[in-house]
RNA sequence: GGUGAGGUAACCAAGCGGCUAAAGGAUGCUGACUGUAAAUCAGCCGGUGUAAUGCCUUCGGGGGUUCGAAUCCCUCCCUCACCA
């Protein structure tokens, strides 16, 4: 039972309250704990994965996991972090989008035991009245303690009134539900409360907040996320995940290993100490990309990106153009057609930058000739693109 | 409702009649060095074009003044602050 709280309490951030938290457990029966992601955005990162990592953990200790779809928040946008009001979402994204992330999502949860819930299913039919209680429950003050919020506030930003309403929805959630815990991203900590606040405003026990550490994304600094561009997809392929994996900051690699694989501080020392940091980080590129696409992808990723830039051999299997169309024609044309490139004149940096090979030797003339006759020729565009130029 | 300040490249921010495809920064890309690491150095960073002091599109929207506008005028839209 212990044993089972420290296991549980690992690797959080912060958790309110940790005598809440233990009583709970102590009641012996399933909890129910609440994990919401809103579908605003086609992809689920890395950065996900604490949190889904966490209720796993739940789920194997016999929990409920309740996996929330934000599909009426999402039409909010949650303000976290945000300096600015969201663009609103279709209907259509949405549906879109959550269709992608209960395809994503269940690498890491049993489906089995999830019980995936939509908020518009209680959202949806709220009279104006009912909104209107909803609101009467929380005063303006609360809400502009917010640090988002009062940031915006302070840099004469734009808040809109909708934003505020948007705590206030996800703590409503939990009234719904019912949660026992809630799981979040440590920026989720203000809506986090909202629902505690607003369970015990309903005559419920308040849900013990539970927060796990944000992942920073691949630029090393800002928080992993969609919108800074910056992040792994689940969703990505096994040699993109690996790929992207070696690509980060040694620093960061300890991060990872900490958050995503649960690596317990000790074996983080001797890693520390005692590997060179590029073997380590392969392992934790391997792990990682086994964890979500399997072991023999894992180890084919890992091949394939020894022999790539290790061995700097030309790939095995690379996208293939072929010239049927084009028939004879110039370098220039001939890339652009791929659309692989942005355009034109971006090939012509790339060539006069010494960024492309043909066959392997650099080419900087855009008007070199193709012919069907010499074909397949072998392109390299910067480190990592590779393609094939058939007949 | 009143008063004042703003809207510039997918981000921040200068410019306030020609020398402006628009300074600077951030991000990104390419090259060198490497371990596709970090740090560092160099270059690029609207499109089109064999090339040019070429052409096209861009400074919230629309209209106007001018040989010429991001820069001046009119009008509309949006944001912020203070007062009520």
């Amino acid at each position: 039972m212990k044993l089972m709280a420290e296991k549980l309490l690992q690797g959080t951030d912060t958790v309110i309250e940790i005598e809440g938290f233990l009583k709970k457990l102590a009641l012996q029966r399933p909890l129910r704990i609440k994990l919401g992601v809103d579908p605003t955005r086609p992809d689920l990162t890395l950065g996900h994965m604490v949190g889904f990592l966490k209720l796993r953990q739940f789920q194997e200790l016999g929990h409920t996991a309740i996996l929330l779809i934000g599909d009426t928040t999402a039409r909010i946008g949650d303000p976290s972090g945000r300096s600015e009001t969201r663009p609103a979402l279709s209907e259509q994204e949405i549906t879109q989008n959550t269709q992608t992330y209960l395809d994503q999502v269940f690498k890491l949860l049993d489906p089995e035991h999830t019980h995936v819930r939509y908020n518009s299913e209680w959202l949806a039919p709220l009279r104006f009245d009912q909104v209107l209680d909803l609101t009467r429950r929380v005063t303006m003050a609360r809400i502009l303690e917010r640090d988002d919020f009062a940031k915006r506030l302070a840099a004469k930003q734009p808040i809109s009134m909708v934003e505020c309403l948007y705590p206030l929805l996800q703590g409503y959630d939990s009234v719904v539900l019912q949660a026992d815990v809630e799981l979040g991203g440590s920026d989720q900590l203000f809506n986090l409360m909202m629902g505690r606040r607003l369970q015990e405003d309903f005559g419920q026990a308040p849900q013990v907040v539970m927060t796990v550490p944000l992942l920073i994304g691949l630029d090393g600094t800002r928080k992993m996320s969609k919108s800074y561009d910056n992040y792994i997809a689940l969703s990505d392929s096994p040699s993109d995940i690996f790929g992207k994996l070696m690509s980060i900051s040694d620093t960061l690699m300890w991060d990872y290993y900490r958050l995503l694989l649960g690596t317990p501080a000790a074996t983080l020392e001797a890693l520390k100490n005692e590997e060179h940091p590029l073997l380590a980080k392969k392992q934790l590129a391997q792990s990682i990309t086994e964890r979500l696409h399997g072991n023999p992808a894992a180890l084919q990723a890992r091949n394939a990106f020894e022999s790539l830039f290790t061995n700097r051999e030309t790939p095995a299997d690379m996208p293939e153009f072929s010239l049927a169309t084009l028939g004879a024609t110039t370098l220039l044309e001939a890339l652009y057609a791929t659309q692989l490139f942005p355009s034109k004149a971006a090939l012509r940096r790339l060539m006069d930058q010494g960024g492309l090979k043909l066959n392997g030797s650099p080419v900087n003339d855009p008007r070199l000739i193709l012919d069907p006759q010499q074909a397949p020729y072998t392109l390299q565009a910067g480190k990592r693109t590779f393609l094939r130029i058939s007949p």
